[in-house]
DNA sequence: TTGTAAGCGTTATCAC
DNA sequence: GTGATAACGCTTACAA
C-alpha cells in the first residue's frame, strides 16, 4: 500500500517490513553490505520490496553521491552509418560498467551542441564522449565542464585538450593511394566530403603526400569536395570520369561516396577495376557485397567507441589527464582496384 | 566562490547575489515566470547567474516534480541499418519537446531487456520507447511500469496491451509478391529473417497469401529462415539457387539480405533482372545505389520513430489509453525485379 | 544489530 | 516583492 499516489518509496518498504529506512538503504546499498544484520530482518526486507515491486529511485541517491552513473554521447548523425558501430562501441562498455548513455545528434550545429552541451550538465552525467566535428567555436564551451567534475573525451583531433581517441587519416589514406600507385595508376583523383572536415583534409593530405612522395605531383593533385553521402559520390564521380581522358582511380572520402562512384561507373559503362579503380574508407558491411568487392581502409570504429569510453572511466578513476589513443587502420585489399587500362604506367 | 568542492549550488548564486535562494528559483523557474519582481533583483541574480556560470542541477528538480524529462530508448541493436533512422526519428521530437534520450541495445537477449528496463525504472524515465522483438517472455515485467507511472509505446506487434506503432507487413509483403507474379514469375523464394522474428513471420505470411491468391500454392509456398545479415542471404540465395531448376524470384526480408543475394548471384554468374528477380524490404540508402537498382518496400523508418515518441508524449499529457498507428508501406519499383527467363508463365 | 536525523539541490507554500 | 522552510527519496554518520 504506498503512501498517496505516486512511486512506492523507500518508506512504503520500511512500514511494509516494519524496520526503519535506513535498514532497507542497507539491504540495498553495496556500499554497506559488510555491516552486519540479522538474516530475518533482511528476509523481511527483500520479501516486502519483492511484494511491493520497490525500484530505488537513482536520482536521489545520484543527487546524494554527485554521481549520475550516465554519460552523454555526441554525435553528429546516428544514421550516418559510420557511426552505429561507434555508438555501440560506447554503449556497451558503458552498460557493463553500469553507465546509461543519453544520445545527442547535433548535425554538426553548433547551437545544438551548446544546447546538447547544457542539458548533459543539467542532468549532472558524469561525463561525455564527442565524436565528429562542427566544434568550431565551441571549446571555450566546454570550460564549464570542469566547474560540474564533467569528464570528455572526443573521438577525432576536433578537440585538443581533451583526452581523445583518434586514427592517423593522413597515414591512411597515404596508404591506400600508394597502393593505387603501385598497381601503376599515375591519374588519381580523390572525392568527396566535406572539405570542412578534419578527416577528409587530412585524408586529402595524405593522397598528395603519396603523390609527392612518388613525384606524382608535378600535375596539381586532384581533390574533389562534396560530401559524405552516396548521393554526392555518384555526382562527384560523373563529372570526374566525363573527360576524355579520365582519371584511372578514384579514392573516395568513404564506403558510402565510393558506393556512389560504383553507381556513376556502372550508368556511364565502365568496368571495375577494368576501366576505373575505386577505392573507398571506413570498411562498412556493403564493402564485402557489392561486386566487385570494394578495396577499402578499415577503420575500427566499434573500438574507437569502447576505448573512447574506457578513456572516460580512467577520467572518472583519477587516472591521470589527457591522454590520446591512437587505433589501427588497415588497407583491406578486394576486388576494385586493379592495373590501369594498359596494364602500367600511363602519364 | 563555490561552497566547498564540488559543482556551483543555487545557493551559491543567491549569496552571490545577496538574495535569498527562493529568489534565484524564481527567476530560472518558468512555473513562476508571472510572479512580480523587481528589475534590479532580476538583474543582479541573473548577473551572478553568468559569473559562477551555474547550471541548475536537474536531478533536483526532477525529484521534486516527479518528472525527469528523460524517456528510454529499446532497439536490439543500433549497428542494424534499420535502426538509426528510428532511432533518430524518436531523438528529433523528443528533443524538441526538451526530452533526452537514454539508448539501450538489448540484443533481443532477455536478460538484457529486463536489465535496461529496471535501470530505465530506477531513473524514473517518464517513459519508453521498445522497437524489435525478443520480449518473449517479458510481457509481465512490464507490469511495474504502471507502479511508476512510466508511459511504454512499442514500435511493432511485439507488445500489445501497450500504444504501438506498425506497419502492415502482410499486406506489404502480399503487395510485392504480387508485384512478383504479375511480372510472370511462378516460382518465387521468400528468403531469410529469423523465424522468431514476427516481422517475418507477417512478411513470409503475406507472400504466402499471395501465392494463394493466385492459385500458386499447390507448390508448397518455398520458404527460408536464416537472419537479417548480408552473410545469411548470401548463403541462403548460394543454396537456393543450385537446383538445375531454381527459382526465378527471392523476396528477401530485407535490404540486407538482397544485397547478399545480389552477391550470390554474381558469384554464380547470375544476371539480375534477367536470370533471377530479387525484391527487398526496407529501402535502405544503398537501395537505389546498387546496380541493378532493388526494388524493395519502403518503411517510413524515421517516421516511426517520430510517431512513436509522439504517441508517448500524448501519454504524458493522458490524452488517452492504448492507441494504435499503422503507417503505410511502399513498393518502390526499380531494376531488380522484370519478366522471368522466357518472359512468362513457366509453370 | 538497528534506528534517528542531517543533508544532497531544488521548488512550492507560506509568511512578512 | 522577497525570504524561510518543508518537502522530494535517498545515504550515512552517529546513537542506542
Amino acid at each position: 500500500m504506498p503512501r498517496s499516489k505516486g512511486a512506492v518509496s523507500i518508506r512504503d518498504v520500511a512500514a511494509a517490513a516494519g524496520v526503519s529506512v535506513a535498514t532497507v538503504s542497507r539491504v540495498l546499498s553495496p556500499a554497506t553490505a559488510d555491516v552486519p544484520m540479522r538474516k530475518e530482518t533482511r528476509d523481511k526486507v527483500e520479501r516486502a520490496i519483492d511484494e511491493l515491486g520497490y525500484r530505488p529511485n537513482d536520482l536521489a541517491r545520484a543527487l546524494l553521491q554527485h554521481r549520475t552513473a550516465a554519460i552523454g554521447l555526441v554525435v553528429p548523425d546516428i544514421s550516418n552509418p559510420y557511426y552505429p558501430p561507434l555508438v555501440r562501441g560506447v554503449e556497451d562498455v558503458a552498460s557493463s560498467h553500469g553507465y546509461r548513455v543519453v544520445l545527442c545528434n547535433t548535425d554538426r550545429d553548433p547551437a545544438k551542441i551548446t544546447g546538447y552541451l547544457d542539458t548533459l550538465i543539467k542532468t549532472r552525467v558524469d561525463g561525455i564522449v564527442v565524436a565528429g566535428g562542427g566544434w568550431a567555436d565551441v571549446p571555450e564551451r566546454t570550460a564549464v565542464l570542469g566547474r560540474y567534475r564533467t569528464g570528455l573525451v572526443a573521438v577525432g583531433r576536433h578537440l585538443t585538450a581533451h583526452p581523445s581517441v583518434r586514427i592517423d587519416n593522413v597515414a591512411a589514406s597515404r596508404a591506400a593511394a600508394e597502393h593505387l600507385i603501385g598497381l601503376g595508376h599515375r591519374r588519381i583523383t580523390f572525392v568527396g566530403g566535406p572539405a570542412t572536415s578534419t578527416t577528409v583534409q587530412d585524408r586529402a593530405q595524405g593522397f598528395r603526400d603519396a603523390l609527392k612522395a612518388s613525384g606524382l605531383d608535378r600535375l596539381a593533385p586532384a581533390v574533389r569536395y562534396g560530401d559524405f553521402t552516396e548521393e554526392s559520390g555518384y555526382a562527384l564521380a560523373r563529372e570526374i570520369l566525363r573527360p576524355s581522358r579520365p582519371p584511372t582511380a578514384l579514392l573516395c572520402a568513404n564506403d558510402r561516396v565510393a558506393l556512389g562512384a560504383y553507381a556513376a561507373a556502372a550508368d556511364t559503362a565502365r568496368r571495375i577495376p577494368d576501366d576505373v579503380s575505386i577505392v573507398g574508407f571506413d570498411d562498412t558491411p556493403i564493402a564485402r557485397y557489392v561486386r566487385p568487392t570494394l578495396t577499402t581502409v578499415a577503420i575500427p570504429t566499434y573500438e574507437m567507441g569502447s576505448a573512447a569510453m574506457r578513456l572516460l572511466l580512467a577520467q572518472f578513476g583519477g587516472d591521470g589527464g589527457p591522454a590520446l589513443e591512437t587505433m589501427p587502420t588497415r588497407l583491406v585489399v578486394r576486388g576494385s582496384a586493379a592495373a590501369p587500362p594498359g596494364g602500367g604506367p600511363d602519364a
